[in-house]
DNA sequence: CGAAGTTTTGACATCGTTCAAACAACGTGG
DNA sequence: CCACGTTGTTTGAACGATGTCAAAACTTCG
């Protein structure tokens, strides 16, 4: 699917400060700052662990003939602990300005396998989106997911996200296509669940009523799901 | 979606002995077996490794209304590392007589992160599959994935191998129905690309061919894929 | 032979894609 | 300040791959 995006370096997206980011103790940390578009440089033939201290990384795979599969975004205070075989398609991108803290997984064991097991767990969850719901439950579940990773303020007590990422790259992210994506947002939009102006600050507005549809309980669409537990 | 299967507790599937598994430095190593069907227990609260000797495991996670994503199939000589959660529907199945065996991370630190990076690695892979491949281009990778797990023997020069998943299995792995994994095995069948007279041994008669299918490259549907690289 | 589970096949429905076009936002250069 | 190019978003219409539903064919075993 391949969507590039080129809008987001344009956007003077507030830098938040993130508190309580405790340095990592490390002989020599290093911090790296990634332009939206550009690639996270994981070179070195050593493994490094990236801790996102502010922006968005997309984790993404590319088929040969250019179809991408992003696997994880990665909001700050996390950490990516995968080494993406660039030979085989795999890389991590930057969707907004973004800042990288750079550390030797060997000094931080713990952190290491922490950030390992975290991805591991993301991924078993976004494989099972993936294989085993509809659009309004991937699409849901994904909103969700940034509103918890990239929250904004709250707006008269609704939580207000920034989306760092294009209709075309939560399209890649979520296994459906631009217009899918498009349609699906603007149906939330219409029901009132959500809510925006811009097509990137977008306020959830029914956070329980996105819940239940991220699980599946869909008034509209919950028929067949009855009974054998079956959908899509 | 959540396809039982009670065939293969009455397979007798032959144990294959695989040679060159030399049994890792342990105070207290522990072997396990597993029958078809049966849960691994993963109820201790410390982690473990579970290294597969002989059999087959189905790694899956379930969602609140019963459907079912099989996230990894695990032959002998591959190591599982994360720690299922089996509060949020997390588990591991036995799907045919499997022999375990039961490994401590901490002293097995060098397996331990291994394990994780190849699960990491191969999951990564299968969520490109589920979230951006058509049923053909599936069911192609999800066989050739098994027959290099789980090689049976060479007939005249051609990998035959085991399936020890039903085709509900294979559905449940592939993001797709069971009826749509029957169609398009037979449609591979029709195509003189495997063979099968039971359901459960296949042999792979044009691996090339298939191989092609796997990446995308398939004479009967690939018209879509040239230029913009989009599928499904 | 009958029961139970699995696989296969057919007919049909539909969700999501594909194709196409209009619209919106933004920066550039005259 | 405005025409224009570029990129992203939205919308409509039509198609088709895959899901759903139903039933028959197999396989295995009691």
């Amino acid at each position: 699917m391949l969507h590039v995006n080129t809008r987001q370096a344009l956007l003077p997206h507030p830098v938040l400060i993130h508190p309580g980011h405790v340095p990592i103790a490390l002989d020599k940390p290093l911090l790296q700052f990634i332009a939206p578009g550009d690639d996270v440089d994981c070179t070195p033939a050593s493994p490094r662990l990236y801790r996102v201290i502010d922006g968005c990384l997309a984790v993404y795979h590319l088929l040969a003939d250019g179809r991408r599969q992003i696997t994880d975004i990665v909001g700050p205070g996390r950490t990516i602990a995968q080494q993406p075989d660039r030979d085989i398609g795999g890389a991590i991108k930057a969707l907004t300005f973004t800042e990288v803290e750079v550390l030797d997984p060997t000094a931080n064991p713990d952190l290491a396998t922490e950030a390992s097991l975290d991805s591991l767990d993301r991924l078993v969850r976004h494989a099972t989106l993936l294989g085993r719901m509809n659009a309004a439950e991937k699409v849901a579940n994904g909103l969700l997911d940034l509103a918890a990773q990239f929250p904004r303020k709250l707006r008269q007590g609704r939580p207000v996200l920034t989306l760092y990422l294009t209709r075309g790259d939560l399209a890649d992210w979520l296994g459906l296509t631009v217009e899918t994506v498009s349609r699906t947002l603007n149906q939330f939009k219409r029901d009132g669940v959500i809510d925006y102006a811009h097509a990137e600050i977008v306020t959830l507005t029914k956070t329980e009523r996105l819940k239940e549809i991220a699980s599946g309980n869909n008034p509209a669409t919950s028929a067949r799901n009855n009974g054998k537990g079956k959908a899509q």
